[in-house]
DNA sequence: ATCAAAAACTGAACAGTGTTTATTTAATTA
DNA sequence: TAATTAAATAAACACTGTTCAGTTTTTGAT
């Protein structure tokens, strides 16, 4: 039926980005399917591929806003905090988890076909995310060395993702969901008393 | 062409489950397919619905497996340890992942279909891991109530799995690939001792 | 206003997926 | 040897991502 002329492309593109987070939201990311984004927008999937490289590219891009908006809410959780940010950031980064666990699992799950690469913006967000653990970490142990405090955010942070991970996976069996928190707050806690005691 | 004899339906299970595994191990979850098994193993796909009930009982099961040579390994490190058994199985924990990747990314990145339930033995499987976990804790901090051991097993644990996950889907860019390991002893070894701290 | 060119959009095709089922073939039993 | 049972297949179904030849509409120039 040719142009309709509805929408520009640019206009096509946030359609379809935002359609897939609703999906994914609802469904989940195993859920989502090229066809079901063009039809829930009132296009066929052909459109699809005039302002995406290929469905790689659309979800990469669909988690990327997830990432964004991940890493609003887990900054806005530091903000608020007069002490142990680190925690609270912490906890923050959990509480997305549990209250979004279909776009959260849609970023860590899924699987990049083989031979293509992450979109840039991708691969900045997660080293953001990590940046801020780290000058928050900076701050609360200023006597540990710059060295110690990278390996050390990146494996404080690691530790909290692993807990969002198996708890939204429904892995940690032996605990109740309102004690997630608790062991978030346990792991990090205990980390960084054992830090200070170093020093 | 019916029935050849060949192999007994027992038989047949069993190498589809070895054949999954190879495809897993060399090219990844995603290239495991019905068909790809049944070709390799000179059957058709029909013949694997005679062994299995679904394309989910077969990956679960062949996952299933790779979660008993994990346990398996995870245990020899710790029981060849004279002291710190919780970091050394930890260490072996993240050595079996870097080692078989593909195997042990294909447990945790499957994605189970709406509806579906795990397989029993899945789920003892890992709760078995937690238990192992938990009794080494306990040994190492006997002043810990039996509460604190539980959560902090299933913490710890946690943390040391998210570095897994964090390492082998590359989002550690930070952080050297032999830099890993000292990740986890950073992250268990300074829980400890804040938690021998508290006493 | 008319015509050509460019852009937007579709629909159908392709190879692949998991799954089901009628059918064929071989082994077992009577 | 004939009837029965079990093993295995081939083909179909609905779905997936992807491509591309056409069709339709808008735009730009004469």
């Amino acid at each position: 039926m040719g142009r309709r002329g509805e929408h520009s492309l640019a206009e096509i593109k946030a359609m379809a980005l935002n359609t897939a987070i609703e999906i994914i939201t609802q469904q989940g990311l195993a859920q989502l399917s090229a066809r079901k984004v063009a039809k829930q927008m009132g296009y066929t999937v052909g459109t699809l591929y005039l302002v995406f490289k290929n469905f790689h590219d659309l979800v990469s891009q669909a988690n990327a806003m997830t990432l964004d908006e991940l890493y609003r809410h887990s900054l806005n959780y530091s903000q608020h905090a007069i002490e142990n940010k680190v925690l609270q950031i912490s906890l923050g980064y959990l509480q997305y988890a549990l209250d979004n666990p279909n776009r959260w699992r849609a970023i860590f799950e899924y699987q990049m076909p083989e031979q293509e690469q992450w979109i840039p913006e991708y691969a900045e967000k997660v080293q953001k995310l990590f940046a801020l653990v780290e000058s928050l970490l900076v701050v609360q142990c200023p006597s540990l060395p710059s060295d110690s405090v990278h390996l050390t955010a990146h494996a404080l942070w690691s530790g909290v993702h692993g807990i969002c991970v198996l708890a939204l996976t429904g892995k940690l069996q032996g605990i109740e969901l309102e004690q997630v928190p608790d062991l978030v707050s346990l792991l990090v806690n205990n980390c960084l008393l054992g830090l200070q005691q170093q020093d």
